[in-house]
DNA sequence: TCAAAAGTGTTGTGTGTACACCCATGT
DNA sequence: ACATGGGTGTACACACAACACTTTTGA
């Protein structure tokens, strides 16, 4: 028989803070890439779903959970890992940044946020990983209701149309955003308004809960 | 040290043949699911790239080579393999039916193309990968130049047109269809023409014998 | 001359895009 | 009263969809 490849599981979390798009990135606190920042992942342990190893890695290292994750790519080069051959299958997730305090685990010396637009040095082939998964993100948006991965429950037009500026980095036009958004009949109103400093806002729920792509294209070129 | 999965690269190889969308299989030798038909595929080498274990074993299990190939998608159900825990890196691969001819390996008992519309009994989790690769190529040629892989370097419109309409199993008009394929700018006419019964038709090419995605959209819905 | 596939335009409908002003609120 | 973000409509250009007849060839 002979030898086997490692196989692990890495993660691409995505939030949105502020006006910026970030990146979960955990610090490593052992060789190879010692202090190095790298995306969180581990090895899937052998009767283990690859999402559940997935969803259980993102929780030991950084106690993240709730998350949306769908499967992105397997990164098989025989030289991407100093220590051997390693396989990854990497996922793509998304959460609203939110109720979790994140916390580095014993793997790890930190966990933070860090901008996609800005990303530190990275460990392994992790920076392609990223490019990789932004680029499944941006053409999602375009056919699915994936955005609301990253959203409240419950949220503004303009938070929704802003989640769409920072994933695109493109401005939009907003009546042209709203009239779209409404002919997908992907949202719905809800009672109640928004209160901030000025005019509050009508309030906005997804129809459905669960992400799925469109019947309708839906390519925002505003 | 916990002990590690088995990984496997699989193959979903389309071509046209006919009227019909064709998949590659192959009759297994030996047990798990002697006597199934299966998709080929096999073992990754310990310092292999993924898509060269992709070629290798389309070769070395069906002689088939020169073939557009893309990572789908990874499978990896603890159960799918009655041996043990077997992930399993899938491709989809487009070829012309064409030159090489098909050759039953050591491993297999026969080796034949099957229509994607009405397949037989399949090993593993096959039918669902099959089906995944489908819908892959259906959403792709879309947006892409992806059919190339399925066609001879020159072609007429009437044969691109049936490529279309056989993978997403429609039929389309045949104006609108060459109105937005010229505007696509993605093939051009090179001289001569296409013999047969009756009237010749002008042959074309594509521009890029790369496949790429369009900038423009394309959906048909003729 | 007939059978079969190649080739060709127009019109109505809907969607994308550009663009500017008034409204409601808190300070 | 003013600063700020919330909210609204129209006109033009372009893409999509439906649709039928003539041309060229081999048999």
């Amino acid at each position: 028989m002979e030898q086997k490849p490692s196989v692990t599981v890495d993660i691409v979390l995505f939030t949105l803070m502020g006006d910026d798009l970030k990146v979960l990135l955990v610090k490593r606190k052992y060789p190879p890439f010692k202090d190095s920042w790298a995306i969180p992942g581990g090895f899937v342990k052998i009767d283990e779903q690859l999402d559940e190893a997935a969803i259980r890695e993102l929780k030991e290292e950084t106690n993240v959970s709730n998350v949306y994750l769908e499967q992105l790519y397997t990164f098989g080069e025989p030289k991407r890992d100093p220590r051997g051959r390693v396989i990854t299958i990497c996922y793509v997730g998304l959460v609203h940044h939110e109720n979790f305090k994140l916390k580095a685990s014993t793997d790890a010396s930190d966990v933070s946020w860090y901008s996609a637009y800005s990303l530190p040095k990275l460990a392994f082939d992790h920076k392609d990983i990223i490019e990789f998964a932004l680029k499944r993100l941006r053409g999602k948006i375009g056919y699915s209701n994936i955005v609301l991965g990253l959203l409240p429950e419950e949220f503004t037009l303009s938070e929704l149309q802003r989640a769409y500026e920072i994933i695109l980095n493109k401005q939009l036009d907003k009546r042209n955003f709203r009239k779209k958004i409404f002919a997908l009949e992907i949202i719905k109103e809800v009672a109640g308004k928004m209160k901030g400093k000025f005019r509050p806002a009508q309030v906005y729920r997804f129809v459905s809960k669960e992400i799925g792509t469109f019947k309708v294209e839906f390519r925002p070129n505003f």
